[in-house]
DNA sequence: CGAAGAATCTTGACACTGACTAGATTACTC
DNA sequence: GAGTAATCTAGTCAGTGTCAAGATTCTTCG
């Protein structure tokens, strides 16, 4: 809390993971590296290993911090619109707008997937996503209810993805939200 | 072509980004080591940056290539069925057939994203995808076709993302395929 | 045929990284 | 205020990507 330059940075775990989620937006996971990350924070290259354990435990964190984030979006949207079509457009913002948590959320292979604070929180957020997406899995007349809801995962994931890695064509609207309410609507509102 | 341990390899590229593969797949792009594939074949440490300059240019052949069977893939499927579905249910059958191309073809930070081989073969892919994603766009009666391509597009990307992150939920069928083909039907047969 | 030149691969080096260990310093608790 | 836990430093090790210089083989062309 106080600024004098200590033995004790006082709040490193923050300031890391703060700093890696710049890192992480602007150049990827690949690029982080705990000893500049340490070196912003001004401390021995050590020093983040001893609250993270090491790389995949700080990914850990951050992943575990982005699942709280977008179930709380979800459930923000839900609960202000009740309309499962922005639900969807509040995946598509959260992704957009915490690019560096939605980076690591979706790779496993970069955290510690079997973390209980991990399993928790993506338990959290699987069924905020499942109460957004239930209204649209029951207006569909088909026999299987999880085929809607993971149809309208998978689109909002992907033009998520999509758009994050800059692999859409030129010519959206510049707003993401607005050009995901477009695409998603496709499916939502039965025809375009 | 022979078998003598010569000096030179013989064909050292084809068996770099073979080896590559295999470690991309069963680990992602960020266990790949060139230090690694040059051990596996059998060569001096530095003996692969001689063909692609660097990390970036080994996975840039990989993209290369990986754009170039999706665009095969594609192709394949439209000329033999002819349905829109079955073009979707080949992309995703794309991914999970080739997970290692396919974890580097959308993540242009990990390879030369300005490469002229690799944007002509992005392209080619972009162009086969268009003509199966076509007839669907039309049969929307939404102002905006591209909007609907780009629904199909991020449907089946997104649901081959999941498939293979592992975050998809336990009770789906086991083939891929099948499984692309039901969730994509909730897109392209209106309603499921 | 043979020599020049190009392509391929090796060797050596440098700065960097993650991870581990041991120790120093500070905060906390009783 | 002493003992203990938490926090951070310092040093080390194996491993990595990349670069430069040299050795070897293939190819081409006189």
């Amino acid at each position: 809390m106080s600024t004098h330059a200590s033995y004790h940075h006082g709040n490193l775990p923050r300031t890391i993971i703060s700093a890696a989620l710049e890192v992480i937006a602007e150049s990827g996971p690949s690029a982080l590296s705990l000893r500049d990350l340490a070196r912003r924070a001004g401390v021995s290259h050590a020093a983040p290993a001893h609250h993270f354990g090491d790389r995949a435990g700080l990914l850990t964190a951050v992943a575990v911090q982005g699942f709280g984030l977008l179930t709380d979006a979800l459930a923000e949207a839900q609960r202000q619109t009740g309309d499962f079509l922005e639900v969807g457009v509040a995946y598509v913002g959260f992704a957009v707008g915490h690019p560096a948590h939605f980076a690591v959320m979706f790779r496993p292979e970069l955290y510690r997937a079997d973390d209980p604070e991990l399993i928790a929180a993506k338990a959290r957020a699987g069924g905020s996503l499942y109460r957004g997406a239930a209204p649209f899995a029951a207006s569909q007349s088909g026999p299987d209810s999880q085929e809607a809801a993971l149809a309208a995962w998978s689109l909002v994931h992907g033009f998520a993805t999509l758009w994050l890695s800059g692999n859409l064509p030129a010519g959206l609207p510049a707003d993401p939200r607005q050009a995901a309410r477009g695409v998603a609507s496709v499916l939502f509102s039965g025809r375009g």
